[in-house]
DNA sequence: TGTACATCAGTGAACGCGCGTTCACTGATGTAC
DNA sequence: TGTACATCAGTGAACGCGCGTTCACTGATGTAC
């Protein structure tokens, strides 16, 4: 084993993310990711400082790719309905960073790199919703609604209490259903 | 302090209730409610076996109570928006409950007295859309549709992502634009 | 091309802590007669 | 009304464990000259 790890940082952040997957957040332990690694009991304190400073990583990242995701379903043209569904195939696809996102209680809130994140993430979803401020209602009730739709559609599948045999196909649904003028995605 | 406690069981389940409303689903330790009740070390495994033991009741206590809010909602006449908002008050009223009804993870999940009061909560919640059917449309997708809103909601609260200053008019509000058609809550 | 040096990444041993769980036990309560 | 006994609730001491965090350290890398 060579001495410099090479990538350390990003390897203790992915299997972070294995083991909140697997387990849960709180299952996580800077000894057992390092174990993990094949590293030395004190080398995540060096990298992330302590254990939320971690965590906070992994959520930052989390709200990242979020970003990224959701407003790559926008430029695609998939309107409400399309962002809708990226937001859930994201919390699908990466369960743990999701969990932890939504769990400030973990995190360094105060983290610079995690507010970035955060307001990157929140502008992506907002810049959906300002599309349809034009057809009148009352854009931030709509944005609540279409946000609680999809987060709570993925809580519960990931929970286990809905068990979709097509979760991205059910989540167009419903959104559907919330937004039945959307023209896209047909 | 007398050698009988009277009714330990009920106030180490809401010991547990008050430290995981506070500090997280993980904070809880047997040890730690133990001293919060004035009782030796030993005794929560007495009544409970261990710690997923504890938190399966803790769970089986929300469902039930989630089933009684709800179907209170129902036979109010508060059709589907009422029971709706039943679900969020439920939820803020008693977030610990919630936090560990939905975090399959933690629980026993093969107790019977769990199972049979998620079985009560899902009829209760179930009846409510069964009316809807006569009405047209996918009675499980509204179903699924419903539930994702409202849990979102909710969820989106306790976790401080959204911070309405009037929680329950706003859940009311946010399910009237699911189910515009509903004659109730005016 | 070679050498000195600064910086950085990870080591490994140690600390103190709170935890879950066990065990034989004892005090209190209730019931049979 | 009184006594013997069974049952139940909680004790308290002890165990072994994994954890977060600290510390002075050392090996590897890169840069200045």
């Amino acid at each position: 084993m060579a001495y410099h790890h090479g990538d350390l940082r990003r390897a203790l952040l992915a299997a972070a993310a294995a083991a909140i997957a697997e387990s849960g957040a709180y299952a996580v332990s800077l000894r057992g990711l390092a174990r993990q690694a094949g590293v030395s009991n004190a080398a995540p304190a060096h990298h992330f400082g302590d254990k939320p400073g971690l965590l906070t990583a992994l959520a930052a990242e989390g709200y990242g790719m979020l970003a990224d995701t959701v407003a790559e379903a926008r430029l695609a043209g998939g309107g409400i309905v399309g962002m809708g569904a990226a937001y859930v195939r994201f919390a699908l696809e990466h369960p743990a960073h999701f969990e932890v996102m939504f769990q400030p209680g973990l995190l360094r809130t105060d983290d610079e790199e995690l507010a970035a994140a955060q307001a990157r993430a929140s502008d992506a979803l907002a810049a959906g919703i300002a599309e349809r401020r034009a057809e009148g209602g009352d854009a931030g009730l709509t944005g609540v609604a279409a946000w609680s739709l999809v987060h709570g559609y993925a809580t519960l599948v990931l929970s286990g209490s809905l068990r979709p045999e097509d979760p991205r196909g059910q989540a167009r649904a419903i959104a559907r259903l919330l937004f039945p003028e959307d023209a896209t995605g047909h």
